[in-house]
DNA sequence: AGTTCATATAGATATTTGTCAATACATTTT
DNA sequence: AAAATGTATTGACAAATATCTATATGAACT
């Protein structure tokens, strides 16, 4: 898989906010709607909307809307993508794959 | 596994910038110094400092000083931390743990 | 149609962040 | 000891971001 670093940087991203794991820890047991997320954070209803666009846009988390209500829940397509990009980056390239292993700075 | 928001939005705030996600795609190929690290990005040697230190308090990365050269490389141990922290966020808690497995705004 | 309620958007603001130039620090070499 | 070299720190600044209040949008219910 090659690595767009634009698209690393917006998923990873969207973690990097205490409020937004929060989100997330909150989306882990199952779907849970706008209201429910807002009154568990201590934000109000604009900031917590602008956190979901962030973590949706990212694909991390689905929204569904029903009525007047919005559910969010992690996306497990979105959330495999993200794990794929960590793995892909901190995984040492076996040598078959480096062409540059050789000592560095080795002056 | 109890995820520390603190401490999660730290590993993955270090994820989140391009050049850095960049710096980690040249340490995956194995442990690269400063110097090297230097010509391969479009910054001053200030900025790549600053992203290594980033780096390197998130525990993805670690630094070996040898002399006047710093080299880096990706920390096994770090990353795995940093994969466990995503997996544990995204995955699906199983019905056994769910308290609140209850439809949501069911009015 | 009008009211109510849940969510989104707009605009403002304080904080954080990425960047650079200048300088300090530390280690090697002469 | 002095010069040279690689890296870290400091200070400044522009851009991005998280947050709020106020307002708009949209859907359901009288």
């Amino acid at each position: 898989m090659e690595i767009d670093e634009k698209r690393a940087a917006q998923i990873f991203k969207a973690l990097c906010d205490e409020n937004r794991i929060r989100i997330i820890k909150l989306l882990n047991t199952g779907e849970k709607c706008a209201c429910k997320l807002l009154e568990e954070l201590n934000i109000t209803q604009p900031t917590l909307s602008h956190h979901m666009k962030i973590l949706c846009d990212s694909g991390i988390v689905t929204g569904r809307k029903e009525g007047k209500w919005m559910h969010y829940s992690v996306s497990s397509e979105g959330s495999e993508t993200a794990v794929e990009y960590l793995n892909e980056l901190t995984k040492l390239k076996n040598a078959a794959c480096r062409e540059a292993d050789l000592p560095c700075c080795d002056k």
